[in-house]
DNA sequence: TGTAGTACATCGAATTTTTAGATGTATCGT
DNA sequence: ACGATACATCTAAAAATTCGATGTACTACA
């Protein structure tokens, strides 16, 4: 890294303040401290920043590009810094919690809800993964908890809910005027919504079929729209779309037997630390003391 | 701000690599120059970053979690670093584009598509912004094309495309049992969806009537899920719910005629400047050449 | 139980970077 | 043309970072 944040920080101080002089009188520098740190990143980035007219120094199209970018960063660290005060001072903890995108809204915000009335001083830190992405995502984002139904590394698991996951229609569908049983080679005949994981691979645990013509989507909610528009079929988590099937827009595929499927989430946790109170409280109340729901 | 990314750097190279003197191989620094960094980042945040257990430095759950969200931040100077660099050296440019959620995504990315097709190079970088955020969000994200329905600033605008709103429910909502024309007081009787802005204040296109039951969201999604619940009546935007309204499973209310609402969105530029060639194309594309479409 | 080896901390000197103040150059308003 | 404004450059001083050496605490192994 060659740039230093304060370098940033000097650029932004001096476009919002429309100068250099002013920009060093606010940050308590001199004048030639600014010019000599715009030149410098200017020098490093390898791009002119600004360009003289006149007298004044207007920000080139490069330079606004590149700042407004690095001013959400620059808050990012900000924040950071104000947070690590907050926590030396005794002030807050946190609890980072990573939920995959097929884990149910509702009873995640109650949970999120009856923590935060529990330990007000606690933030909770929530991060929603794409959909089905391992556990890994775990250490990315270095949570404490996270549910997933994919579990690769010796981690300490509980299960907590298992989720049902069918293939359905439109009503309207070709695929439901078949009046036998609907084969893989029906299947074969129509579009698949998958949901694919921006970052990486695809889903794992629909069943593909080789050479299926598939329209992926990013989130659940686009694969649910899919399926409504008619264009195709999708395996979609049953709670999502009941409202559908209730109204019979969406019609279950009749697959032979075993071709429904479920994903078993889990709680999975760094160790079985018996010593976070907020970390079990939060545990508790996502279930992993009763037997595993079904929904 | 009192840290630096260097330290940060280091933080993360320290925590990667498992060690001091593994970061310092791999940063082609001495041992003593990273305890010298870690030891002045605690000194800056007031916390402990590390617990020496036995000989070995361990991360402590407070740095877990500042590391968690520093990295991102991290992350996003490299790519700064490595744009502008790119930048230098005559590699690419980038168009800016702000985009209020209400336009149509199809119709967005149809554009969008078409653009990067004609100029390859030209990274278009996209902001789909609030839902009727007004032109400010402009300088914030530094945008140089900016679709908007509220401008508060002399700038450049030409309109593009006008958006019909109406007040909807689902066909069994209470609403449409009242046989009479449909008034401000039948309205008032009922909860109503409305979008709100994360950041600041509500939807001002919206007539509210006062003391009115509000149900805010935050998506235009949202905002038809809670209208398709049956929960509340709304006022979303025609092409949106196209395909409720044609179903017969949203219906239209009633409404006194001038009841009826549209947004009409602009192109918002910053200068009417004809040189940049790539940015024409883009405002092309999305329509400022014609009349206004009303859909 | 002693000894070699590992891992981080600390020290002091050398180096590098950053800063301020003075001065230079170009531009603007009058 | 003049003084004022805005940024650039120069130089010396101040501050920081860096390194290598050394110190301390622990582990592993004999």
């Amino acid at each position: 890294m060659d740039t230093t944040l304060d370098a940033w920080e000097i650029l932004q101080a001096v476009v919002q303040l429309g100068g250099f002089a002013p920009a060093a009188k606010k940050l308590n520098k001199s004048q030639s401290t600014i010019s000599y740190a715009i030149g410098r990143l200017q020098e490093q980035l390898g791009v002119k920043l600004f360009e003289i007219q006149g007298r004044k120094a207007q920000l080139t199209e490069v330079g606004r590009g590149l700042l407004a970018d690095a001013e959400s960063h620059l808050a990012g660290f900000h924040e950071l810094e104000k947070r690590a005060r907050l926590i030396a001072s005794g002030g807050a903890s946190e609890v980072r919690l990573s939920v995959d995108s097929i884990y149910p809204d509702d009873r995640l915000f109650e949970v999120l809800a009856a923590f935060s009335q529990k330990f007000p001083h606690v933030k909770p830190k929530l991060r929603q993964c794409t959909f089905l992405s391992a556990d890994f995502e775990f250490s990315a984002h270095n949570a404490q908890l996270c549910i997933t139904g994919v579990i690769t590394r010796e981690l300490f698991a509980r299960p907590i809910l298992v989720i049902g996951i069918i293939a359905v229609v439109r009503r309207d569908h070709p695929l439901l005027a078949i009046r036998r049983r609907i084969s893989r080679a029906d299947l074969m005949q129509h579009t698949l919504v998958t949901i694919e994981n921006a970052a990486s691979g695809t889903l794992k645990h629909q069943p593909r079929l080789l050479a299926q013509r598939l329209l992926p989507v990013s989130t659940i909610e686009s694969a649910v729209a899919a399926v409504r528009s008619g264009l195709c079929f999708g395996w979609l988590p049953k709670y999502r779309i009941q409202a559908e099937l209730d109204k019979g827009d969406f019609v279950p595929l009749p697959l032979p037997a075993g071709q429904t499927r479920e994903v078993r989430l889990s709680l999975v946790s760094r160790e079985m630390n018996a010593s976070n109170t907020e970390m079990n409280a939060l545990a508790d109340l996502l279930g992993v003391s009763g037997d595993p729901e079904i929904i």
